[in-house]
DNA sequence: ACAATACATCGACCAATGTCAATCTAAGGA
DNA sequence: TCCTTAGATTGACATTGGTCGATGTATTGT
Protein backbone atom coordinates (compact mmCIF):
# COMPACT_ATOMS: atom_id res chain seq x y z
CA UNK A 1 0.00 0.00 0.00
CA UNK A 2 2.54 2.88 -1.37
CA UNK A 3 -0.67 5.22 -1.63
CA UNK A 4 -1.17 5.03 1.62
CA UNK A 5 -0.54 8.42 3.60
CA UNK A 6 -0.60 9.57 7.36
CA UNK A 7 -2.98 12.68 7.79
CA UNK A 8 -1.34 15.52 10.04
CA UNK A 9 -3.52 15.30 13.35
CA UNK A 10 -5.06 18.35 12.44
CA UNK A 11 -6.82 17.16 9.49
CA UNK A 12 -10.79 16.83 9.67
CA UNK A 13 -12.17 15.79 6.82
CA UNK A 14 -13.55 18.45 4.56
CA UNK A 15 -11.43 20.80 6.42
CA UNK A 16 -9.01 23.09 4.77
CA UNK A 17 -5.01 22.94 6.68
CA UNK A 18 -4.69 25.38 8.87
CA UNK A 19 -1.41 27.49 9.09
CA UNK A 20 1.80 26.12 11.60
CA UNK A 21 0.46 27.99 14.37
CA UNK A 22 -2.80 26.76 14.36
CA UNK A 23 -4.74 23.93 16.89
CA UNK A 24 -6.87 21.06 15.54
CA UNK A 25 -10.21 21.39 15.24
CA UNK A 26 -13.10 19.73 17.16
CA UNK A 27 -15.46 21.00 14.64
CA UNK A 28 -16.36 22.97 11.62
CA UNK A 29 -17.68 26.98 12.29
CA UNK A 30 -20.76 28.46 11.28
CA UNK A 31 -21.59 28.85 8.24
CA UNK A 32 -21.54 32.43 6.83
CA UNK A 33 -25.24 32.49 5.67
CA UNK A 34 -26.38 31.28 9.13
CA UNK A 35 -24.04 33.39 10.80
CA UNK A 36 -25.77 36.57 9.05
CA UNK A 37 -29.52 35.14 10.01
CA UNK A 38 -28.10 35.14 13.58
CA UNK A 39 -26.53 38.58 13.12
CA UNK A 40 -29.80 39.85 12.40
CA UNK A 41 -31.81 38.68 15.05
CA UNK A 42 -29.48 39.47 17.60
CA UNK A 43 -29.36 43.29 15.83
CA UNK A 44 -33.11 43.77 16.42
CA UNK A 45 -32.57 42.72 20.13
CA UNK A 46 -29.59 44.64 20.96
CA UNK A 47 -31.13 47.51 21.93
CA UNK A 48 -31.97 48.63 25.87
CA UNK A 49 -35.39 49.65 24.65
CA UNK A 50 -36.37 47.29 22.85
CA UNK A 51 -35.50 44.60 25.52
CA UNK A 52 -37.65 46.09 27.87
CA UNK A 53 -40.19 46.05 25.35
CA UNK A 54 -40.18 42.12 25.23
CA UNK A 55 -39.96 42.15 28.86
CA UNK A 56 -42.67 44.00 29.37
CA UNK A 57 -45.34 42.16 26.98
CA UNK A 58 -43.68 39.07 28.41
CA UNK A 59 -44.74 40.13 32.00
CA UNK A 60 -48.08 40.66 31.02
CA UNK A 61 -50.20 37.16 32.28
CA UNK A 62 -51.29 36.91 28.44
CA UNK A 63 -48.15 37.62 27.14
CA UNK A 64 -49.82 40.66 25.43
CA UNK A 65 -49.39 44.44 25.72
CA UNK A 66 -50.75 47.94 24.41
CA UNK A 67 -48.84 50.60 23.32
CA UNK A 68 -49.73 52.45 26.00
CA UNK A 69 -48.56 50.20 28.65
CA UNK A 70 -44.48 51.30 27.16
CA UNK A 71 -45.46 54.55 26.50
CA UNK A 72 -45.93 54.35 30.48
CA UNK A 73 -42.95 53.01 31.42
CA UNK A 74 -40.32 53.31 28.60
CA UNK A 75 -39.02 57.76 28.56
CA UNK A 76 -39.43 57.59 24.47
CA UNK A 77 -41.30 59.39 22.62
CA UNK A 78 -44.42 57.67 20.83
CA UNK A 79 -43.26 57.75 17.61
CA UNK A 80 -39.42 55.79 18.77
CA UNK A 81 -41.61 53.77 20.78
CA UNK A 82 -43.35 52.82 17.68
CA UNK A 83 -40.05 52.33 15.67
CA UNK A 84 -39.03 49.96 17.99
CA UNK A 85 -42.03 47.97 17.63
CA UNK A 86 -41.95 48.13 14.10
CA UNK A 87 -38.54 46.08 14.60
CA UNK A 88 -39.31 43.59 16.71
CA UNK A 89 -42.08 42.46 14.69
CA UNK A 90 -40.18 42.70 11.96
CA UNK A 91 -37.44 40.29 13.44
CA UNK A 92 -40.77 37.74 14.13
CA UNK A 93 -40.47 38.49 17.70
CA UNK A 94 -43.47 40.02 18.19
CA UNK A 95 -47.08 40.72 16.28
CA UNK A 96 -49.83 42.76 16.51
CA UNK A 97 -53.09 43.09 16.94
CA UNK A 98 -55.63 45.98 16.20
CA UNK A 99 -58.22 46.02 18.90
CA UNK A 100 -60.78 49.00 18.41
CA UNK A 101 -58.50 51.98 19.04
CA UNK A 102 -55.60 50.40 20.99
CA UNK A 103 -52.67 47.78 19.57
CA UNK A 104 -51.93 45.11 21.33
CA UNK A 105 -48.25 43.65 21.07
CA UNK A 106 -47.37 39.82 21.60
CA UNK A 107 -44.40 37.56 22.23
CA UNK A 108 -44.23 35.20 19.46
CA UNK A 109 -43.83 32.09 21.29
CA UNK A 110 -40.32 30.17 21.49
CA UNK A 111 -38.47 33.52 19.33
CA UNK A 112 -36.60 34.03 22.14
CA UNK A 113 -35.59 30.50 22.90
CA UNK A 114 -34.68 30.10 20.18
CA UNK A 115 -32.49 32.52 19.06
CA UNK A 116 -30.77 31.82 22.70
CA UNK A 117 -30.41 28.19 21.61
CA UNK A 118 -28.52 28.93 18.43
CA UNK A 119 -26.59 31.65 19.99
CA UNK A 120 -25.65 29.26 22.87
CA UNK A 121 -24.37 26.42 19.91
CA UNK A 122 -22.44 29.12 18.12
CA UNK B 1 -63.83 47.79 57.87
CA UNK B 2 -65.09 50.68 56.32
CA UNK B 3 -61.03 51.73 55.06
CA UNK B 4 -60.59 47.96 53.46
CA UNK B 5 -60.48 48.50 49.78
CA UNK B 6 -60.45 45.75 47.27
CA UNK B 7 -57.64 45.62 44.36
CA UNK B 8 -58.00 45.54 41.17
CA UNK B 9 -57.01 41.96 39.65
CA UNK B 10 -54.57 44.00 37.81
CA UNK B 11 -52.48 45.19 40.61
CA UNK B 12 -50.00 43.33 41.80
CA UNK B 13 -47.62 45.16 45.11
CA UNK B 14 -45.53 47.63 43.87
CA UNK B 15 -46.91 47.82 40.23
CA UNK B 16 -48.08 50.65 39.49
CA UNK B 17 -51.50 50.73 38.09
CA UNK B 18 -52.05 50.16 34.41
CA UNK B 19 -54.67 51.74 31.86
CA UNK B 20 -57.75 50.49 31.19
CA UNK B 21 -56.86 48.88 27.87
CA UNK B 22 -53.73 46.80 30.01
CA UNK B 23 -53.98 43.20 31.34
CA UNK B 24 -52.65 41.50 34.37
CA UNK B 25 -49.28 41.30 34.97
CA UNK B 26 -47.28 38.14 35.94
CA UNK B 27 -44.19 39.91 37.11
CA UNK B 28 -42.06 42.78 36.98
CA UNK B 29 -40.24 43.32 33.65
CA UNK B 30 -36.17 43.91 33.48
CA UNK B 31 -34.52 46.32 35.40
CA UNK B 32 -33.28 49.60 32.65
CA UNK B 33 -29.55 49.25 33.67
CA UNK B 34 -29.69 45.42 33.40
CA UNK B 35 -31.58 45.66 29.69
CA UNK B 36 -28.39 48.02 28.92
CA UNK B 37 -26.08 45.69 30.26
CA UNK B 38 -27.29 42.51 28.08
CA UNK B 39 -28.00 45.42 24.97
CA UNK B 40 -24.27 45.92 25.43
CA UNK B 41 -23.59 42.31 25.18
CA UNK B 42 -25.77 41.44 22.40
CA UNK B 43 -24.52 44.39 20.27
CA UNK B 44 -21.19 42.73 20.37
CA UNK B 45 -22.23 39.82 18.98
CA UNK B 46 -24.65 41.14 16.41
CA UNK B 47 -22.43 40.85 13.81
CA UNK B 48 -21.56 38.05 11.08
CA UNK B 49 -18.08 38.66 11.01
CA UNK B 50 -18.09 38.34 14.90
CA UNK B 51 -20.24 35.87 15.39
CA UNK B 52 -18.36 33.77 13.01
CA UNK B 53 -14.69 34.37 14.82
CA UNK B 54 -16.54 32.95 17.92
CA UNK B 55 -17.42 30.12 15.96
CA UNK B 56 -14.31 29.36 14.41
CA UNK B 57 -12.73 30.03 18.10
CA UNK B 58 -14.90 27.09 20.15
CA UNK B 59 -14.56 25.10 16.53
CA UNK B 60 -10.95 24.01 17.79
CA UNK B 61 -10.38 21.42 20.54
CA UNK B 62 -8.28 23.72 22.58
CA UNK B 63 -11.11 26.51 21.91
CA UNK B 64 -8.26 28.71 20.85
CA UNK B 65 -7.65 30.32 17.39
CA UNK B 66 -4.61 32.63 16.12
CA UNK B 67 -5.19 35.63 14.12
CA UNK B 68 -4.08 33.68 10.89
CA UNK B 69 -7.13 31.06 11.31
CA UNK B 70 -9.49 34.25 11.27
CA UNK B 71 -7.57 36.18 8.20
CA UNK B 72 -8.05 32.83 6.25
CA UNK B 73 -11.75 32.06 6.91
CA UNK B 74 -12.82 35.94 6.46
CA UNK B 75 -12.91 37.74 3.34
CA UNK B 76 -12.14 40.85 5.70
CA UNK B 77 -9.05 42.60 5.65
CA UNK B 78 -6.41 42.34 8.67
CA UNK B 79 -7.15 45.62 10.61
CA UNK B 80 -10.84 45.30 10.24
CA UNK B 81 -10.58 41.65 12.08
CA UNK B 82 -8.53 42.72 14.78
CA UNK B 83 -11.17 45.32 15.40
CA UNK B 84 -13.80 42.88 15.74
CA UNK B 85 -11.31 41.28 18.01
CA UNK B 86 -10.77 44.33 20.01
CA UNK B 87 -14.44 44.23 20.14
CA UNK B 88 -15.08 40.76 21.57
CA UNK B 89 -12.37 40.99 23.81
CA UNK B 90 -13.90 44.66 25.49
CA UNK B 91 -16.89 42.06 25.86
CA UNK B 92 -15.81 39.48 27.55
CA UNK B 93 -16.46 37.22 25.06
CA UNK B 94 -12.93 36.47 24.30
CA UNK B 95 -8.80 37.04 25.81
CA UNK B 96 -6.02 37.53 23.94
CA UNK B 97 -2.78 35.41 24.53
CA UNK B 98 0.61 36.69 22.50
CA UNK B 99 2.91 34.00 21.96
CA UNK B 100 5.42 34.49 20.06
CA UNK B 101 4.91 36.46 17.33
CA UNK B 102 0.89 35.31 17.40
CA UNK B 103 -2.02 36.41 18.88
CA UNK B 104 -4.13 33.58 19.84
CA UNK B 105 -7.79 33.95 21.09
CA UNK B 106 -9.82 31.92 23.46
CA UNK B 107 -13.11 31.56 24.29
CA UNK B 108 -14.27 32.51 27.97
CA UNK B 109 -15.76 30.09 29.38
CA UNK B 110 -19.37 30.55 29.80
CA UNK B 111 -19.76 34.04 28.39
CA UNK B 112 -21.96 33.06 25.33
CA UNK B 113 -24.64 30.79 27.38
CA UNK B 114 -24.69 33.41 30.02
CA UNK B 115 -25.71 36.14 27.47
CA UNK B 116 -28.12 33.51 26.18
CA UNK B 117 -29.87 32.60 29.71
CA UNK B 118 -29.92 35.77 30.60
CA UNK B 119 -31.60 36.79 26.94
CA UNK B 120 -34.11 33.60 27.66
CA UNK B 121 -35.55 34.73 30.67
CA UNK B 122 -35.93 38.49 29.78
C1' DA C 1 22.09 45.25 12.71
C1' DC C 2 18.74 44.46 9.29
C1' DA C 3 14.86 42.65 6.85
C1' DA C 4 10.60 40.26 7.21
C1' DT C 5 6.49 38.83 9.48
C1' DA C 6 2.29 39.21 12.65
C1' DC C 7 -0.65 42.03 14.50
C1' DA C 8 -2.40 46.49 16.63
C1' DT C 9 -3.58 51.33 16.11
C1' DC C 10 -4.90 55.54 13.62
C1' DG C 11 -7.59 58.38 10.47
C1' DA C 12 -10.97 58.79 7.17
C1' DC C 13 -15.09 57.55 4.93
C1' DC C 14 -19.73 55.96 4.13
C1' DA C 15 -23.78 53.36 5.73
C1' DA C 16 -26.80 52.18 9.27
C1' DT C 17 -29.27 53.44 13.51
C1' DG C 18 -31.85 55.87 17.35
C1' DT C 19 -34.39 59.85 18.23
C1' DC C 20 -37.94 63.38 17.81
C1' DA C 21 -41.32 66.92 15.72
C1' DA C 22 -44.71 67.07 12.47
C1' DT C 23 -48.12 64.80 9.98
C1' DC C 24 -51.35 61.19 8.63
C1' DT C 25 -54.97 57.56 9.47
C1' DA C 26 -58.50 55.27 11.69
C1' DA C 27 -61.73 54.50 15.45
C1' DG C 28 -65.03 56.35 19.09
C1' DG C 29 -67.82 59.55 21.32
C1' DA C 30 -70.60 63.88 21.47
C1' DT D 1 -70.63 65.60 11.28
C1' DC D 2 -66.99 67.07 14.01
C1' DC D 3 -63.70 66.56 17.61
C1' DT D 4 -60.69 63.67 20.24
C1' DT D 5 -57.67 59.92 21.00
C1' DA D 6 -54.36 55.96 19.70
C1' DG D 7 -50.92 54.89 17.13
C1' DA D 8 -48.36 54.56 12.51
C1' DT D 9 -45.56 57.05 9.06
C1' DT D 10 -42.48 60.56 7.32
C1' DG D 11 -38.44 63.49 7.22
C1' DA D 12 -34.55 65.36 9.32
C1' DC D 13 -30.72 65.09 12.28
C1' DA D 14 -26.81 63.52 15.07
C1' DT D 15 -24.45 59.47 16.48
C1' DT D 16 -22.65 55.08 16.04
C1' DG D 17 -20.47 51.39 13.50
C1' DG D 18 -18.05 48.62 9.81
C1' DT D 19 -14.50 48.96 6.58
C1' DC D 20 -9.98 49.86 4.64
C1' DG D 21 -5.26 52.06 3.67
C1' DA D 22 -1.44 53.70 5.99
C1' DT D 23 1.41 53.42 9.78
C1' DG D 24 3.31 51.76 14.23
C1' DT D 25 5.31 48.00 17.23
C1' DA D 26 7.20 43.70 18.56
C1' DT D 27 9.30 39.47 17.45
C1' DT D 28 11.82 36.19 14.59
C1' DG D 29 15.34 34.85 11.30
C1' DT D 30 19.58 35.99 8.79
Amino acid sequence: MTFTQILPLTDISGVSPADACSSPLARTAIAPESADALARSLKALSDPARLRIISIVSAHADQEACVCDLTDQLTLSQPTISHHLKVLVDAGFLTRAKRGTWSYYSLVPGSLGSVAGVLAAV
